[in-house]
DNA sequence: AATAGAAATGTAAGCGCTTTCATTCTAGAC
DNA sequence: GTCTAGAATGAAAGCGCTTACATTTCTATT
């Protein structure tokens, strides 16, 4: 019987429960219309031919595939992995899977990729961030299936969107930082071009530090590539630049990591010497000495969030078209008022 | 026109170009039999009607999904993010795209999971080691396409494999540190419970210290979940077996930099008093100070060889059934002789 | 100019399922 | 028993493409 596996079809199912093609179909998709007895000729007969459905036809048939499409910038970001990590188990448990794109933030392959998703047919698709190729964009006009953009709020409320504000995570940390009594700053972000959250945090840390007066010069802020290694070198290139930053303000913890470890090789003492922010709060962060203070993103929310909200949407339930999740700063031992000022 | 953008069937397109079905058909998958004339005009019909193929019905009569599917653990473990990204963009490049699935180590998830993938119908699938229910491996009986065993090395035969020998890399270690002259010592460990690689390397480690005459005790290992946080704490339960281990050995990088980041708060000092090793070699072991001892996994390598090595074999290419990868002992700072048997 | 053989195109039969619509059962009301 | 609404089932028409196989159109020979 196993020998058979993948060859039987619905009809054979049909034949040997006994019953009409429509029947054995009913049988799988809307098990609630048919007799109780009836329902168990066709899944024996099912069982015994090993009898396994075939995707494409069905979707052929019923205009579903069961399938959402996810694009995303690059699984080695520990973020996204986690985030897609989470949709991906959410939409399994509700009988989805995911077909997964990546990009590595060349938009021109964002289309391609996010093209073919769609040919494959895609109830649902995923993106993340707001700055995409106007081609990008019209592709999901023509796209008649709920999408979601998500890690930004999309401003023009064209798009549905669950995500958190860049700006805020920016200026949040930026604020608390000039609370502490800092007023030389330096920011290390990822490369902004593509890059709406790169972007909007730098633009939360300016709109922070302007409002006590504070403008950051272009040497001020130093963009590099999302690597540890990275980190350590955009230290050195801040730290070369005058005046001297008694903080500096990382895009995310991965960049921050290189830079306190970039300190420590350095013998700059942390907080004391210099202040180190992130962003994200990876396990890590906890952990590297003496704990890097950090804007908590809820990753793995994001991924559950959009997949409950594409699922939603599929069902005909309404849905907020904007779902902002909060996020929170996390203070550890990496930030201190500056010893200029503390003078102590 | 835009307006119809996901409605134009290819027969409206063979209408507009002004051919049959089956000549704008053969223009989408054999171009080359068209004579170059005709070929343009069914493009620019495609083109001006915003044609998108269905890939459901291509699917459905080509038998031909240009899906993969990948059914990993988890995405939240860095080397598997990394390896299904090199997967991916490998993939992505030759036309395919990859259909994803993870199931957290449950065995039972993993059946379920792979049969979701194989129902949605994939060209290729790819599973991660050895370890698989029966029911796994009846599913891959009736599967007709290619499907391969990462990260490990079949050593029954019967599967196709691309990995590399766990054993080894157990063995590699232990077999270093014993030649520094270490004797005692405590091996930290990911759940061996349906994880194969993890138990290899336990085992490994096991085979070279007993042909030494040493014996690894059932308190000297421990097994732990995947997280620095459980690093540390297995660190502490591994310091208060006795003997004292002069030297741990980690499974894997992260467990590895929890160890070192928890002497690092009790003060003790490495290689000094204590030596740790690791297995993958990640980003952060370079620069944790005094850099991490560990295995180099090529994990990017074993995604890209591994679609190399299915699509290889759709396209009816002979492959070796057996893909061994080299891994490499990479010392850092992390390791030394002990203090006790030195003797400076 | 005639013609074989190759090249290009067309015809039509599915691929394996879902779903509408029609038909047959099944019960309860009388 | 008869009638009828509703439940259960069946018949059949596609879903949008690919691909044998048949037919037409070239090209190069003779």
């Amino acid at each position: 019987m196993s020998e058979d596996q993948g060859k039987a079809k619905l009809d054979d199912v049909a034949r040997v429960a006994g019953v009409s093609l429509a029947t054995a179909s009913r049988a799988l998709s809307t098990p609630h219309l048919l007799k109780p007895a009836t329902l168990i000729r066709v899944r024996d007969a099912a069982r015994l031919l090993g009898y396994m459905p075939h995707g494409a036809a069905r979707a052929l048939a019923s205009r579903r595939t069961h399938t959402i499409g996810a694009v995303i910038p690059t699984l080695d970001n520990a973020i996204f992995a986690s985030s897609t990590q989470a949709m991906q188990r959410e939409l399994g448990e509700r009988g989805y899977q995911l077909l997964l794109g990546s990009h590595e933030y060349d938009p021109d392959r964002e289309v391609q990729v996010t093209r073919a998703l769609l040919e494959r047919g895609v109830d649902g698709l995923v993106l993340v961030g707001t700055d995409h190729s106007p081609e990008l964009y019209q592709l999901l006009v023509g796209f008649r299936s709920p999408y979601v953009l998500t890690w930004s709020l999309d401003e023009s409320g064209h798009h549905h969107c669950v995500g958190f504000n860049n700006r805020e995570v920016g200026a949040r940390v930026a604020q608390y930082l000039y609370g502490l009594g800092h007023r030389e700053f330096a920011v290390i972000s990822g490369f902004t071009a593509n890059n709406d959250r790169a972007r909007d945090r730098i633009a939360g840390v300016r709109e922070a530090l302007i409002a006590h007066g504070i403008e950051l010069a272009p040497q001020q802020v130093v963009e590099t590539s999302f690597s540890i290694q990275s980190g350590r070198e955009a230290l050195l290139a801040v730290l070369r630049s005058a005046p001297h930053p008694s903080a500096v303000i990382c895009g995310n913890d991965i960049l921050a990591q290189g830079a306190m470890m970039e300190a420590h090789a350095l013998g700059i003492e942390i907080p004391r010497a210099l202040s180190i922010t992130g962003v994200d709060d990876m396990e890590l962060s906890t952990h590297l000495p003496p704990g890097l203070t950090t804007v908590r993103i809820p990753t793995a929310e994001i991924g559950r969030r959009t997949a409950q909200h594409i699922l939603a949407r599929l069902n005909g339930e309404k849905t907020e078209k904007r779902t902002e999740l909060a996020v929170e700063l996390i203070v550890r031992g990496s930030t201190a008022p500056p010893t200029g000022r503390a003078g102590w």
